[in-house]
DNA sequence: CTGTGTTCCTGTTCGC
DNA sequence: TGCGAACAGGAACACA
């Protein structure tokens, strides 16, 4: 848990994906990092202002840690830094947590915490995937009656928060289920949840905890997907004779094998 | 309202 | 080697 204080911050541009909310670095100074959580792919650094500071690091964004040279008596503009560092926080611990994020797909905004459920980027999430809100129940209470694949229903941030694109390949892969099947044949006509809902919710889980798992093990951190990036590959399911394929379905490459996935 | 396509931006990789 | 095209892990927005 986090309780270092930020002494200041460096905004070295006016904006990321949007602007900067008003007053931002004057906002954070001073400020004690309560907690540092998460909401779907926000970053939720909660401040003793009342404030909440919302990050999200889109494609391209990442944090680093380092020691904090200080500027000590070099001119100011004489320290070289990288043209992608656009956030620097300069914490109380002596070290400078730098965000940097060549796409600027990247979002940060800063809302007062009691309303945070109320940003417009939080209130519409669904439900966390490793969560026990996240039943085959509720997958295919939001699946029922859409008329979208079931790709794009996973990239909803409404019907599951969190999951991204590599991971929806991966759960439809485990499940077995085709990316293009429409997502309402999740459920039933009254909702209830089919066969496949139990499958992909379980799948979900999975694999997103085996990926966690991965990461937090340095050994096997860059260890392969099981079809994402894997065009012309064999399918890695036993006894699978398929071969897996890439398509582009709503503007994003999806991956496949076209004989286990129904 | 729902679903799909476009757009934001820069860096890397691929094919000629 | 150089060059342009295609593509990249996200999500807001415009539009049919």
């Amino acid at each position: 848990m986090a309780r270092a204080h930020i002494n200041s911050v460096e905004v070295r541009r006016p904006d990321l994906r949007r602007p900067f909310p008003r007053r931002f670095a004057q906002r954070l100074t001073g400020q004690r990092v309560l907690a540092l959580t998460r909401r779907a792919k926000y970053l939720l650094a909660s401040l003793s202002s009342g404030e909440t500071l919302l990050m999200h690091l889109g494609m391209s964004g990442s944090f680093r840690t380092e020691r904090d040279i200080q500027a000590g008596r070099l001119a100011k503009g004489a320290i070289e830094h990288s043209p992608h560092d656009h956030v620097v926080f300069h914490m109380s611990t002596g070290r400078r947590v730098v965000f940097n994020d060549p796409r600027r797909f990247g979002l940060m905004d800063l809302v007062r915490t009691q309303t945070l459920d109320q940003h417009p980027a939080i209130k519409a999430l669904g439900p966390e995937p490793l969560s026990p809100e996240f039943t085959a129940a509720a997958l295919a209470r939001a699946c029922r009656g859409k008329n979208t694949s079931l790709k794009a229903a996973l990239l909803d941030q409404c019907v599951v928060a969190g999951l991204g694109n590599i991971y929806a390949s991966e759960a439809l892969h485990v499940a077995g289920l085709l990316p293009r099947r429409r997502a309402s044949t999740l459920a039933t006509a009254s909702g209830a949840p089919r066969e496949a809902a139990f499958r992909l919710t379980a799948a979900i889980k999975e694999i997103l905890e085996s990926a966690i798992a991965r990461q937090l093990n340095v050994e096997y951190r860059d260890a392969p997907f099981l079809v994402y990036d894997r065009q012309n590959e064999p399918c890695p399911r036993r006894n699978c004779v398929g071969t897996i394929r890439r398509r582009v379905q709503g503007g994003r490459s999806t991956f496949y094998c076209p004989v286990c996935q129904r």
